[in-house]
DNA sequence: GTGAAAGCGCTAACAC
DNA sequence: GTGTTAGCGCTTTCAC
């Protein structure tokens, strides 16, 4: 591969006026300017990354590091996160901790080693990802989606709390007994929000809470399934009669679980999932869910990381409000 | 942040001797090894990645450079992708082209830039993909998914002419007579290859081939929609009776334009669509899909990309095989 | 406006 | 085994 140098022989010029030209740092004149130009397609030449971040001691590179890249909750916050990093001159370099907090380690140390300019993370676990080596070196970070406790990051977030007790107080409304909630690990401050907004609407609505309506599971699909296998498997009278799934994945599997068993939704089971999907009219009945603004939570994480450097003060939290969309697997009023 | 000169002055060694540590290259005293590894320790020291890349002329990431990063069937590739890397002892550096030619040559452009170890690719588009500067620099390239063509790199690919033919063929035997054709554009051998399995699949059957029953959309959902909308827009007689997406995104469209329109599925239309999806039990009816082996794709292309240096001979291709997963939205036989 | 020269942090060749 | 030294490709003074 041609080196700034091959460039610079071709030209007859410089190597430094190879790099004013590729730079645009200082006027170079026309005659010479063109030469390089010409030299550069000729040469087909690439500036080497490494030689020039060595140099400047610091990338265009976003380091992004999200939880499930399988999760189209995710991928959407990408999206908006890549459209931000594209207007204000950033690369991303997308990172899948795969739920995991020692791979999520691995490629903070990767962001670290690469100097990126910035990172965006959905951490593996609230308490215990680690975030010291990036605030070390003074890179900034946005914490998405699930609040890191004990790092001061700016974040954006969703009030997970307001659309759990939204979607629990529609299901009461709409006559539910025995209202259960699938949510997920303690780990993650999106399934301890979503958790407590449940508890609020039960409190607010006077019911009492069951513990044995509550369970936890990973945030996957085979959770989801799991949990209404269990929720179902005890005397009847022990089973919900609706459901309140805090997340996605999970929404999938409980519903193959209730089909499986011929439970019928709403009429049996009543059901509001978190987080709206592509194929939520598609299914029978349609899903109720919780929408979150997805795209803007990326877009918002990418805003606050552009101006995280000149931004004065202490972390700062922007918190974006779901959205309850009714359809029919949550049954009707009365 | 440390450099490894701070590391060498703490420990007492010198510069090389910290290198050699980190990297094993060379027996160190054990006494030695231990203050490296105790100063390096208390300055929390990171290697300075580019400084490495540089003087090492080659990096440990593989690029990966997806057509559209929300779409499922490419994040199951991706995590097929991630592990094969993961035990090769590669990172991944994940990149979204959005289905733009552009975008893509600006993340070929990058991958040169870091001169990264190897490249997998889906293509924007067939023919228009350049892959040249990678093959230029002697990056290793595989391309899934996508044929792209006039560049000799290895691939990984799915039957999808075999797939389309099975899905056509299924519906004609389950009573169909009109079977409409919504694939992708041309630019992408996928949507080509899909189409040539449909019009296989009616030779076979002795039917004549009707051009206004094909429509190419872009592969998202919106497309499927606006085709479904076309599709049964004109004088009934000329609808079709069967339909065959070949994508999982246009599915999801063309069943929300079925339903918007009240046509029953599969009783006015049968249906079927390309690539599996966890939802797809949910649907009323259950979607008839080509299911491939996304995970596995990804996995055999890391494969490839981790033995490419070593490999003799011309490029190497590996096919693997659609299924054809029966449910009820394509009708029953007779 | 331009070139010479230094140096970013690291590793590998070479001495000892 | 270990230290010294050179140099990867680039940008940025500093002279002129």
């Amino acid at each position: 591969m041609a080196t700034i140098t091959d460039v610079a022989r071709l030209a007859r010029v410089s190597p430094a006026t190879v790099s004013r030209v590729l730079n645009g740092t200082t006027d170079v004149s026309p005659e010479r300017a063109e030469r390089v130009r010409q030299a550069v397609a000729e040469l087909q030449y690439q500036p080497f990354s490494p030689a020039r971040a060595l140099r400047r001691q610091l990338t265009d590179v976003w380091a992004v590091i999200v939880a499930d890249i399988e999760n189209p909750f995710f991928t959407s916050v990408v999206r908006g996160i890549e459209d931000g990093a594209r207007e204000f001159g950033y690369r991303v370099l997308l990172c899948n901790s795969d739920e995991d907090v020692g791979k999520e380690a691995g490629y903070i140390d990767v962001a670290v080693g690469e100097r990126v300019g910035g990172v965006v993370i959905s951490v593996a676990s609230t308490r215990q990802s680690d975030l010291a080596p990036l605030l070390r070196l003074g890179v900034p970070v946005v914490a998405v989606d699930r609040r890191p406790v004990g790092h001061l990051v700016d974040s954006v977030l969703v009030d997970n709390r307001l659309g759990a007790r939204q979607a629990t107080a529609h299901l009461i409304e709409n006559g539910a007994r025995r209202v259960a909630c699938i949510t997920g690990p303690k780990r993650l401050s999106t399934a301890n929000e979503r958790l407590a907004g449940y508890k609020d609407a039960l409190a607010a609505a006077g019911r009492r809470f069951d513990e044995s309506l509550v369970l936890r599971e990973d945030f996957r699909q085979a959770g989801g399934y799991d949990a209404v296998r269990a929720l179902t498997s005890g005397r009847p009278r022990a089973h919900p009669d609706a459901l309140f799934v805090a997340n996605n994945q999970m929404t999938v599997g409980a519903l193959q679980a209730l089909q499986q068993q011929d439970l019928d939704v709403p009429g049996d089971v009543k059901v509001v999932g978190f987080d709206d999907a592509p194929w939520a009219t598609l299914t029978r009945p349609q899903l109720t869910v919780v929408a979150q603004p997805t795209y803007d939570i990326g877009r918002t994480a990418a805003e606050l990381l552009a101006t995280a450097r000149a931004a004065k003060g202490g972390p700062r939290e922007v918190v974006l409000v779901p959205k309850l969309v009714v359809r029919e697997s949550s049954g009707r009023p009365g």
